[in-house]
DNA sequence: CCGGATTCTTAGCCTATGGCAAGAAATGGC
DNA sequence: GCCATTTCTTGCCATAGGCTAAGAATCCGG
C-alpha cells in the first residue's frame, strides 16, 4: 500500500504537513480490473482517481455509433470527468480499465469539503483543472491547423508511453483519424524520414 | 452606469447581498475601441472581463503563420484566458475588441482574495471555468467526428448572434476551414436543403 | 460620390483522408 | 499447439476540403 504517491503529489503542490495529515486519509484505495469501467455515460461522476498503476481509456460515442477515443490515462495521472464531477450532470463518457488498476479514489462530497475549508486544496485543484483545459485548447487547435501525420508524431513525442498500451486503432480516433489512415501515415514515416 | 447585469449574474449564482456588496465594488467598469487589444501573446493575462456591450474575437496563430479564430464573445459572456490567468503563464492569444466594448474588469489579486474568502464566490468561479472545458471539449468532439456542413449549421443554431457580429472569413477559421470552403457550405445549403 | 481596400463567391485543380474489402500478423482461450 | 478473433496493413476508388486566382459585391475614407 504505497500512499508515497499522493503524500508526494500534495506535498509537491504546497500541502503543509497538517493539511496532508488531513487531506490523505480521505483517499480510498480501490482496483479496478481489466475491462471495469469507472464511469459510464448516462451516471453522474460522483468520484475521481489518482491512477496509481494500469492503464485507463475514456471514450464516447460519433452520432454515427463509432467509439471515439478522448483521453488516454497513465500512472500518475488524475482520472476525472470534471464536468459531470463538478456540475452534477450525467456525462456522454465511458472511462474503462484497459488493464487492472490500482487507484485513489476520492468522492464528490468528501472533495467539498477539502476543497472549501483547505486553501492549498482547492489551489492545486484549480490548477489542475485549469491545466488539463489548457491542454485540451492545444489538442483542439492542433485538430484544425495541424496534419494527421503531425499530430501523431507529437503525440509520439509527448505521451510515447501510450503506446506501449493502447492498440492503433484506439489512437487513431483519439488524434482524429481512422486506423487505415494512421497505418499508411506510420508506413510513409518508416519509409522516409 | 448599468451594475444590474454583475448584480444579476452573482445573484443567480447564489451570493447573498451582503456578499454582492463585497464583490460587486471591485469590478471596474471599462472601455475598449475598436481593434484595441485586451490580452495580447507572450504577455500574462492580468485581469478578467464580464463583457456588458460589444464584440471581442480570440484568436492565434497556427505554425504557418495564419489567423485562427479561438472564440467570440458577445454582451453577457466572460472574457477569460484561463491559463494565462491562473497559471500566471504568458499567452498564445489575443483577444481583441471587433467593436466599441463596455467591461468590468477585475483584476488577478482581487480575484484571489475573493475566491479564497467568499464560498458561493468559488463555487460560481469553478462552475464557469468546468463550462467552459465542457463547451470546449465538445467543440473538439464534434472537429473530430462532424462535416463542416454540420459545425457550421450547428452554429448557427447555437450562436446566431455571432453572424451579425463577425466576418466570414473569421467564423470559417473558427470551424476550422477556410473561407473558400464555407462559401460552398453557404451555397450548398441555400441551394438544397 | 469616387477609388481603393476588404469581403465574399466562384472556378479549376490538387491532396489528405475516408470507405471498403481482403490479406497478414498477432493475440488469446482452451 | 490450434483455431477464432482481433489488430494491423495494403490497395483501390471516392470525397471533403485546401490552394490559387479572379471576379463580384461591399465597405469606407476623404
Amino acid at each position: 500500500m504505497n500512499e508515497e504517491f499522493l503524500k508526494n503529489y500534495f506535498t509537491e503542490r504546497q500541502l503543509s504537513k497538517e493539511e496532508l495529515e488531513v487531506v490523505l486519509p480521505h483517499f480510498k484505495k480501490v482496483s479496478f480490473e481489466k475491462n471495469d469501467y469507472l464511469i459510464e455515460a448516462g451516471k453522474v461522476a460522483g468520484y475521481y482517481w489518482f491512477l496509481d498503476s494500469g492503464f485507463i481509456r475514456s471514450y464516447t460515442f460519433d452520432p454515427e455509433g463509432n467509439d471515439v477515443t478522448t483521453a488516454f490515462y497513465l500512472a500518475g495521472d488524475i482520472v476525472i470527468d470534471w464536468s459531470s464531477f463538478f456540475l452534477r450532470q450525467p456525462t456522454r463518457e465511458y472511462m474503462q480499465a484497459a488493464e487492472p488498476c490500482v487507484c485513489w479514489e476520492l468522492d464528490y462530497k468528501t472533495f467539498q469539503m477539502l476543497f472549501h475549508s483547505i486553501e492549498a486544496f482547492r489551489e492545486q485543484g484549480r490548477a489542475t483543472l485549469v491545466g488539463s483545459y489548457f491542454a485540451l485548447k492545444e489538442r483542439s487547435i492542433s485538430m484544425i491547423t495541424d496534419l494527421a501525420k503531425d499530430r501523431y508524431l507529437r503525440l509520439i513525442k509527448d505521451k510515447p508511453d501510450i503506446f506501449q498500451h493502447a492498440s492503433l486503432k484506439h489512437i487513431a480516433t483519439y488524434l482524429g483519424i481512422t486506423d487505415t489512415s494512421l497505418s499508411r501515415i506510420r508506413k510513409e514515416i518508416v519509409t522516409n524520414g
